[in-house]
DNA sequence: ATAGTAGTTTAGAATGCTTCCAAAATTCTT
DNA sequence: AAGAATTTTGGAAGCATTCTAAACTACTAT
């Protein structure tokens, strides 16, 4: 089980990193952080986040869960991932992937870089630059006839 | 100008189209298939096409307008996008491609799919087949600095 | 420690896109 | 022209998200 020494250790490195982002670790913030900055990769939505904070025993605002995910993202914590159903869902995977996602659930898998080559890219138009790519992968479920 | 026998015309072809499809030609999807079905391509969302359908001295509810959209799209008229704004759009271009997307201002351009190889693409999950594969750069204005 | 101030949290109201509703209207068939 | 099915309509409802302004908390300098 989990002794009370490594809450306090995991607390302080969840601490750390805020401040190392800039971000001020302010209660609300720290649990947030413990739910989605233990190097597990997940796609979670506020909504969905609400409620494991309201697991955890924890009150806190819908509203400032809204606000530490985009603090998160803003700092770079988080990815925001745009669209995939009709919400907005954050990424803990940093590093570059696509995805598969299922569009009957709304379920996401990552798509590691390494399985996919995109030989030419096209030309970026004058003035501007690439701040992301993303290729995402629809899926349907194949009838079984 | 526009003679009164074009518009016979056009709206002949829209009608015939509209019904090789499946698709009842209303008074009011004939107006939407006039205003999207010419040939250009476009990126359009439902309350943009609600004003085009004023700006054309003809009134439908907005109501209308969606389940028109809707119903062009499940009829393979229009492809509906995802992965964009916080609102809905529909393209009218029907063959493969990929889209630009400048994220101060939404505007979207389309990326031939001449410009983009995918050498080598993931393995698609068991159970499971492709229904779109979505590649989307994300555009920044580049700082003038 | 303490006070000051800048940044955060909060609950609830507000927003805005989209869908739902049930009645009225229209289209196609016979 | 009448009947059956589909569509349109305006307004209400839904829902995720953002806004608001007041209360609160965290850091800084004294």
């Amino acid at each position: 089980m989990t002794s009370t020494r490594d809450i306090k250790a995991e607390e302080h490195r969840i601490i750390t990193c805020l401040e190392d982002s800039g971000v001020r670790p302010t209660r609300q913030r720290v649990l947030i952080g413990r739910l989605l900055l233990d190097g597990r990769k997940r796609h979670v939505g506020a909504e969905q986040l609400y409620e494991e904070v309201q697991t955890s025993g924890q009150h806190m605002a819908l509203a400032t869960v809204y606000n530490c995910l985009h603090k998160f993202a803003d700092a770079g914590l988080l990815r925001q991932v745009k669209n995939i159903g009709d919400t907005v869902l954050f990424d803990t995977n940093l590093s570059e992937h696509y995805h598969f996602v299922d569009i009957e659930t709304g379920a996401m898998v990552d798509i590691s870089p390494a399985d996919v080559t995109l030989q030419k890219m096209p030309k970026i138009p004058d003035g501007f630059e690439a701040e992301s790519i993303e290729l995402t992968v629809r899926l349907r479920r194949k009838t079984t006839s």
